[in-house]
DNA sequence: TTGATTATTGCAAAAAAACGCATTATTTTA
DNA sequence: TAAAATAATGCGTTTTTTTGCAATAATCAA
């Protein structure tokens, strides 16, 4: 068999599988594993394959969702850097679904090995990227509106979890706690916040001082806040005296 | 024989079986296999062919080689076409996650109601975007590869559920029934099929009369087979025989 | 952690391609 | 027609490509 020919077996098995193995390869097609190795590297560089070990996955499964244009990205990409040194190898954790904590789930070490939960559809699909943690998705019905899994069933899988870290990112916070305005949302927080031995809040400084409907937790439960901002900003001088660290 | 002469074999030959390779055409013809490969390099030249080492393939197969971003995307909307057909207001419906089933949620009609349940990230992302579908995701570790949610937790979930319908897009079929090659896979396929009244498969022709590793159930489990083909098709032969309906 | 599987690297043998050149065949043209 | 020019072919040599193997390193799974 020409080489080209069984670069064009390969492919074809991936896209008709999704996946092979360099081992059911080199069987199939009678000829070292070695080869196949190195038929799956060219395939690689040339884009049209993942290569993974032992083998190859297609590609149209791990096109990640495209990056749309995200209210302040780059503080949020501020904000995200320092969350992710509070990270350490075979945590728990549990994390919530907004756009600060894509954008962590983006930049997590690869050498990063942890378990994480959370409930949020972009965040699933982020971790899932990543070849060193382990993802759970807490599954329930899915709430258009923030692409989260809401509900009892959801909520009563959090309570079963005791996680090391809660890493939320909020919608409001000021001196009485965090709020939302989404009721439904609002018990998935506070469940979280419950099943965590930490939590730490993710916040853009326009979130800061601002409130809404629905209580999540008060401060005294938050341990953490990570805004964009220096910890001296005169923003957060309230916060300082409630037992908080800031970052 | 003369030079047009030689070249017309050989592209005659090509066109046969879409591939030769120089020794043989050396020997067949003889003739030195220099003169063999500048023969090739002048068909090549013109476009007649693909030249590659060892030989040269014909350019129908070559058109294969080059892909566009999902295999048999034209066939999986067909079949697609096809399945949302089945599918009526206020039903419940579970659903893999291959990239046929991918096809059918982007082409779900806006005005229709139903519940769908699956395990599958990319559709569950996808099902999500639809304004009156409710989409409940049932949630586990995420298998790497699949990008669906596998483990116990998964089924035991599965089981408490009582569907309507199970659309299965699948990674082989043949007479023996339906088997993939991912254990956990395999697993929650099977209890996706208990859990439902009705299965329906979706399957490109390109799967047909194959077959892996483990099997998820006999074709006495399946009520319906849709693949891109006309019904009639001989490929189809042997199934219309089991008593499934073929669409 | 250990043991097993998979990757990487360097190397050597085999196959194929490229190249120069001599020989032969074909065509042109005087 | 015959000599000259041109094209085609085969052969020996050198290069490049492909492949398998062995030793070592990295990675995975239990």
């Amino acid at each position: 068999m020409l080489k080209t020919e069984r670069q064009a077996y390969i492919l074809r098995k991936i896209d008709l599988h999704n996946r092979v193995l360099s081992s059911d390869l080199s069987i199939e097609i009678s000829v070292s594993e070695d080869t196949i190795r190195r038929d799956l590297n060219e395939l690689a560089e040339s884009d049209k394959i993942i290569k993974v070990h032992g083998g190859a996955l297609s590609k149209s499964f791990h096109s990640s969702f495209l990056r749309s244009d995200v209210f302040r990205a780059d503080s949020k990409r501020v904000i995200a850097e320092k969350a992710v040194k509070l990270i350490k190898n075979d945590m728990f954790i549990l994390t919530g679904g907004g756009t600060t904590i894509i954008e962590l789930a983006r930049i997590l070490p690869r050498d990063l090995h942890a378990t994480f939960f959370t409930g949020s559809v972009p965040a699933v699909y982020e971790y899932a990227q990543h070849p060193n943690i382990e993802v759970v998705f807490i599954g329930d019905k899915i709430s258009k509106s923030s692409q989260i899994a809401v509900g009892g069933e959801a909520i009563s899988r959090i309570n079963g979890i005791k996680a090391d870290l809660c890493l939320l990112g909020v919608n409001t916070i000021d001196e009485d706690g965090l709020t939302d305005n989404d009721w439904d949302v609002v018990q998935l927080k506070k469940a979280m916040v419950q099943a965590s031995k930490k939590t730490i809040v993710l916040s853009i400084s326009e979130k800061i001082n601002t409130h809404q409907r629905f209580m999540i937790c008060g401060l005294d439960q938050v341990d953490t806040l990570i805004t964009e901002l220096e910890p001296s900003d005169p923003l957060l001088i309230n916060y300082h005296a409630k037992n908080i660290t800031i970052l």
